[in-house]
DNA sequence: CGCTATTGTTTCGGTTTTGTTACACGAGTC
DNA sequence: GACTCGTGTAACAAAACCGAAACAATAGCG
């Protein structure tokens, strides 16, 4: 990743030039915000390699910002290093504990600050998609398309595996036929309600063997619940 | 990686006694040396998970040091954290260029120092291209491109090299078609997705004779996957 | 130029998956 | 207890999907 877009976000001017300066020179394509708001929705729009982001937000704090992107399955691969005045030690340790990859603090040593980016946009990104969802014995590997249960995998149908995957992951909740068949089947297909049924019926003659048929419950007249309490 | 083994090496007592300490206090397991040549030896030994080094050895400069470990195939995967006099600028920039996961300026902030250690060690392992991809029977020799299988060569076609070393070095994953056309096959290529089956199908075979064919699982619905695990 | 290795396409056939339907069962209600 | 509605179960047929093989196009090489 030689060249990289990259969005800086701080609301100081001066600052903010000067870190744009110093990227421009290297060829980095470099876009500017003042604050959280504006900053996500540059985000969604230029899905830049890496935000170079203050601490110190007039909307939001810097560090909340940091946490809603590593929070989203979209930007959660995005670098991000964080820059605070250097008086305010603690963000360093706030920033770095809340996934931040770098930090620099104020004033900036161009040098330093260049290097350290580089070495962010060189490195594999680190905050990589959430992998596997459990629930008891039940384990998905979402990455691996696995299920294990008990430690033995299973193999499932595609649509089995939806069916499995979309319920574990909303546990306790019921969700009558048309749900699932909007949420696991594609949103057009017109498959009749009894379908459903006999997904279930596949997938807890599956999950038997380990006993933990007895997870995906009927809610009579109503639909079905994923629930690891009877 | 909540423990880990780390080697401290700094000639100045205090400071390394410091570090040390702090350390300890988490729990991580702390050698300490003096000199970059002790240093090399305790490497080899212990093979800690990171070494914290400082820029000015007697022996040897600590960036030199950093570049022999990162020369190895051997311990390219180990963190390297360097530190040194704040008023010496220049050895930030040329501790990251040569591939140090971080830098912390002394005298140290204890609590910036930890954290910056705790994020190295959260990281994935970085200079990780090294000249071999491992996997069960199979050897990838990406500088010879040479494929080995229990010791024996075998010819690889071109393609099948790349698509063979793309899923060996992304174990476990399942990948489209469309996935692995992006991936193995030139970004804007337009060539059917079957495409993919019968290139699954020649490495297969090729891998059939060494009982290694079952890595490449096809994943009904999906695509394909390399796993050792059945 | 001609040969060969490589690469991509297509077709065919078998297997798995999937949706439907028919029927049995069982809980709740009167 | 009998009836009814909703659900479990099994069998079946259609459709989707993948493996295998044959074939065509292309590139590389002498």
């Amino acid at each position: 990743m030689t060249l990289a877009s990259i969005l800086i976000v701080d609301p100081d001017i001066k600052s903010r030039s000067q870190i744009a300066y110093g990227l421009r020179e290297l060829g980095h394509d470099v876009s500017e915000t003042h604050d959280a708001g504006s900053a996500l929705a540059a985000v969604r729009v230029k899905k830049p390699d890496l935000m170079v982001c203050d601490c110190a937000l007039p909307d939001l704090a810097g560090v909340e910002l940091l946490s809603d992107v590593r929070g989203s399955d979209e930007f959660r691969a995005m670098r991000v290093l964080m820059t605070s005045d250097r008086s305010k030690s603690d963000d360093v340790v706030s920033a770095l504990k809340s996934g931040a990859d770098d930090f620099v603090g104020k004033p900036i040593n161009m040098q330093e600050f260049l290097a350290r980016v580089d070495a962010c946009l060189r490195r594999p990104a680190n905050h990589t998609e959430s992998r596997q969802v459990r629930a008891g014995a039940i384990t998905v590997d979402t990455v691996g398309h696995r299920v294990s249960v008990g430690g033995n995998f299973v193999s499932l149908a595609p649509r089995e595996y939806r069916l499995l995957l979309f319920l574990l992951s909303n546990q306790d909740r019921v969700y009558s036929r048309k749900q699932l068949l909007l949420h696991v089947w594609d949103k057009d297909s017109s498959v009749g309600p009894r379908t459903v049924d006999v997904h279930i019926r596949r997938l807890r003659s599956l999950l038997e063997p380990f006993e933990c048929d007895g997870y995906l419950q009927t809610v009579r007249g109503s639909g079905y619940r994923f629930s690891l309490t009877v």
